[in-house]
DNA sequence: CGCCTGCTCACTCGATCGGGGGACGGCCTG
DNA sequence: CAGGCCGTCCCCCGATCGAGTGAGCAGGCG
């Protein structure tokens, strides 16, 4: 893919992008704008991580844009393995929301735009110019919030697990059997969590703890207490005539 | 059943298609999907619920595409508005998360349609076309959460009120104060909160009630941690028209 | 008119939580 | 090596919570 000896033109080579994202239609919607651009190019497309990097070591693109939350494997790892095997890759992360613990990550692990989906096409396209540049990219937004917590202690890997069983509402006296440890430890934990999120209780912790990019809601395919009602279902279909569903 | 029941394309008349959302690369998409279509055209954008209303009034769409989460005013408002005066407006919702209650809220609102913003192409255009050919479109995996949750008592107004002081953070004593109550009756309501969404304890309650669309994490105004998600069930939303949930 | 629902309030009681203090070993880093 | 952070554990104690049980009052509806 060397196409350095190519001289016949001097305007520059277009920018190859890539994007990866579990959204086809916004895919679709970034390909759509940079089709408007001659000096951009859509080369590749992925929709998880891990065709993230099989791609990026296939098609070695300029830029590559990334989404944060992918299944199988998120836009984070994806990034810091690009980034391990190739360091001068140029990523810019996808993301919906303005978690800063994302940002920091995603900095961390080697990105160096950030764009909120909600952004113009136009910030598309700086972003990817800006990036392509060697410079960074950051939405005043995501850097306020940023600036706002840069002093902000970061939980450690414990406590992120502690948070975790609370949010699922569990007991520290269950948490602590779960994890191995006693209640006693359980609660220093929490006692940190609440002191570095500024939390006044447990609760107020994890919704905290949500906006800031901590944790995710992992909702999709529910995992501890909802049973199936197939009854319910056969009721609903035919309850709904003329209804269509897919993928039965 | 089969392809024969595809639908005609050579139809004189394409279908004209509205869509609402707040993520311009979206929309992009949706209409670089919609493009390809000879039998579709895009006649209008919007990018939150007022300018739906208006531009709906104003094309008189054959099917709108509407996303749930809008600023301003969101889509479920926004549709219930459209089809008060227009009550043969077909709508398809467009959200990115398979919470039941805002797929319950948005039938009661009136919509035909549902779909998830992870779903391809195809889907979109099969949707498009089923909801302008009269027939419902509900995924599978959206009908799967519904029917799941279909025997589930609705949390009443009050309720949700209780829920997101509980989501803040706050003790019971203060939520009382706030709601010009006793402690005595936020227990009470909290009580009903745990007995109906099955939660072991209120960081519970408030985990289930995100997940299960009760509640949004509003990430965009750094002031309101949460807002309010139009509520369940008709008999619900007609209580809760008269007072403004989302806090003032 | 009764019936049901939602909202309100009251009481007890045991379990849990949150805040305060301190302590110990392991690990990394300067 | 000293200092720091992390994870573990322990104490006390008041505040809070969740469960159980009961009840009164308003409004919608058959």
């Amino acid at each position: 893919m060397d196409m350095t000896h190519r001289l016949e033109r001097q305007t520059a080579r277009p920018i190859r992008v890539m994007v990866a994202d579990d959204h086809p239609l916004l895919v679709e919607g970034v390909a759509a704008v940079l089709a408007t651009q001659d000096d951009i190019e859509l080369v590749c497309k992925a929709c998880d991580g891990h065709e993230a990097i099989a791609s990026y070591e296939r098609e070695r693109p300029d830029v590559v844009l990334m989404d944060v939350q992918m299944p199988r494997l998120d836009g984070i790892a994806a990034t810091r393995q690009i980034r391990r095997h190739s360091p001068d890759a140029r990523i810019i992360m996808l993301t919906m929301y303005r978690g800063d613990v994302q940002a920091l990550s995603a900095f961390s692990a080697g990105a160096q735009g950030f764009l909120l989906k909600s952004m113009m096409r136009s910030d598309l396209l700086s972003a990817i110019r800006h990036v392509f540049a060697g410079k960074h990219w950051i939405p005043q937004s995501i850097a306020k919030v940023m600036a706002e917590h840069m002093t902000d202690e970061a939980l450690t890997g414990r406590e992120l697990q502690v948070l975790d069983h609370v949010a699922r509402g569990k007991t520290n006296k269950l948490i602590a059997s779960d994890l191995g440890i006693t209640p006693e430890t359980v609660k220093a934990h929490i006692k940190n969590i609440l002191l570095k999120l500024k939390a006044s209780d447990r609760t107020h912790a994890v919704i905290l703890a949500l906006r800031r990019g901590f944790m995710q809601l992992s909702l999709e395919d529910g995992d501890m207490d909802i049973e199936y009602a197939p009854a319910h279902t056969a009721r609903m279909l035919s309850a709904s005539r003329g209804t269509r569903l897919w993928r039965g």
